[in-house]
RNA sequence: GGAGAAAUGGCAGAGUGGUCGAUUGCGGCAGUCUUGAAAACUGUUGAGGGUCACACCUCCGGGGGUUCGAAUCCCUCUUUCUCCGCCA
């Protein structure tokens, strides 16, 4: 949620911006500006109004005191009047809130000034590509192939047990799962993250603290008998530890990691880009979250893409690097970098992490705030990424690792795998 | 699931109808003292709205009600604790 506050002192300066995400936002704009007006004016008159009101209510108990009760009698009659004008201009004042708050909701966060305009994800901008695409040997697979083949993943019984997409991991299969979560925890705890355990599922308030509510829902499963949510990415859980929390500046940085099943509701596309693990109900992604001084969450998001570039580089997987457009990008994001991998055999890059700086506008929802050094709160940054999400790394080890004679194990899962080669 | 108790500022903990945005202690911050630190002493220290700045308004778990007036009384929801039951 944009702050009132930048809307009103820089509101040519965002509608300009706003264009890059392809939105017009002047008449959104102009009408919280509007209403904000409105909203101040009223709250004037009603604090004014509660004013008298509430002098009046020490006079009255001063009169009773000194048995002055035909005069408090009195007075009695005009509190009556005040109550009754500060219950209407309450209401008003109510109504008035919730359309600007609902207002806000609608609109997306400030894209960044480095982010190019564009409609969709074919103008988004490649900023880094490594990494030799594999010649690979004839009759090599597509993942879902090798996963039947080798017996290492089995999406029918999922569908059994579940549903499609719901795959069941099997064997050596399930175990370089575990490899990856592992792998990847301990090269997030090494660069300094604290590793979390969260919640799966969360309650409506944080739904809305990280900005899934009350536009996405569709994206999230519900559970109505208790009112919790899924978690479609751990970014909820983590992000919301920090709702309604006032830091201190020596907090910064907040560096945190956390393994978690994430569950999307996905009503999207089929065919062929949904295939195997192109698109899962449920999936494992092991996030890191920052929480930064304003100063200096560039320098952090930076420091994200250097450590989820580092782990690919480990991994020896073919990745570039995407500065996302503005009609790509995600609501609450201004800065969002894609790492996609080349799925050789399907031969496609793969989306496997996203890495944004969401700067005020979840912590604005969240009241996520910090003293600074003149002792004053301001709203602190957040910033999230996947590191990495494991469907489509696994993917790409599968296609990109495939031999003649089974998949190669990358050296260094091989100490958390026990094994070398899949046959 | 059943019975009872509770929810107050960063923490602990007073406050049971007006003078309470809230005693006090701890913690934090600033100062005195000290070569420096500790101790001691002094001062200061919740959040939001509003204003050029004041004034002023709101907030004592959430929501609703009684009253001229609510942290305090009533209703309701949530959470926590204790006991019982069940259980990985």
């Amino acid at each position: 949620m944009l702050q009132l506050q930048a809307i009103r002192e820089n509101k040519e300066n965002m509608i300009t911006a706003l264009k890059k995400r392809n939105i017009n936002a002047a008449p959104l704009l102009d009408k919280v500006v509007e209403l904000d007006e409105l909203r101040r004016s009223l709250q004037t008159k009603m604090d004014n109004t509660l004013a008298e009101s509430n002098k009046l209510s020490k006079e009255i108990g001063n009169l009773f005191k000194n048995g002055q009760a035909q005069e408090a009698n009195a007075l009695k009659e005009r509190t009556a009047d005040l109550k009754e004008e500060s219950k209407k201009l309450n209401e008003y004042l109510i109504k008035i809130t919730e359309d600007l708050q609902a207002l806000l909701y609608q609109i997306p966060n400030v894209p960044h000034n480095s982010v190019p305009a564009g409609t969709s994800e074919t103008d988004n901008e490649e900023i880094f590509k490594e990494g030799d695409i594999p010649v690979l040997h004839d009759g090599a697979l597509p993942h879902w192939e090798l996963a039947k083949k080798y017996d290492i993943i089995d999406f029918e019984l999922g569908v059994k047990i579940a549903g499609a997409g719901f795959p069941v991991y099997k064997g050596k299969g399930a175990r370089l799962q575990r490899a990856l979560i592992a792998y990847f925890l301990d090269k997030n705890t090494e660069a300094g993250y604290t590793e979390m355990q969260v919640p799966h599922l969360v309650n409506e308030a944080s739904g809305y603290g990280t900005g899934q509510l009350p536009d996405k829902e569709g994206q999230m499963y519900h559970v109505t008998e208790d009112d919790l949510y899924l978690i479609p990415t751990a970014e909820v859980p983590v992000t919301n530890i920090f709702r309604d929390v006032i830091l201190n500046e020596s907090d910064f940085p907040i560096c945190y990691t956390a393994y978690t099943p994430c569950f999307r509701r996905e009503a999207g596309s089929y065919g062929a880009h949904v295939r195997g693990l192109n698109r899962l109900h449920q999936f494992d992604k092991v996030e890191i979250v920052r929480v930064e001084h304003p100063d200096n969450s560039y320098n952090a998001l930076e420091g994200m893409v250097a450590h989820v570039q580092n782990i690919l580089r480990e991994l020896k997987l073919p990745f570039r690097i995407l500065r996302l457009c503005g009609g790509d990008m995600g609501f609450t994001s201004a800065l969002t970098y894609d790492f996609e991998v080349f799925s050789t055999a399907q031969d496609r890059w793969l989306e496997i992490s996203s890495v944004s700086n969401f700067e005020t506008f979840q912590a604005n929802r969240l009241k996520l705030r910090f003293k600074d050094e003149a002792g004053k709160s301001q709203l602190a940054h957040t910033l999230n990424g996947s590191s990495l999400a494991l469907p489509r790394v696994l993917a790409g080890i599968l296609e990109n690792y495939q031999t003649g004679n089974g998949i190669k194990i990358p050296e260094v899962l091989v100490p958390y795998t026990g094994f070398g080669m899949i046959h």
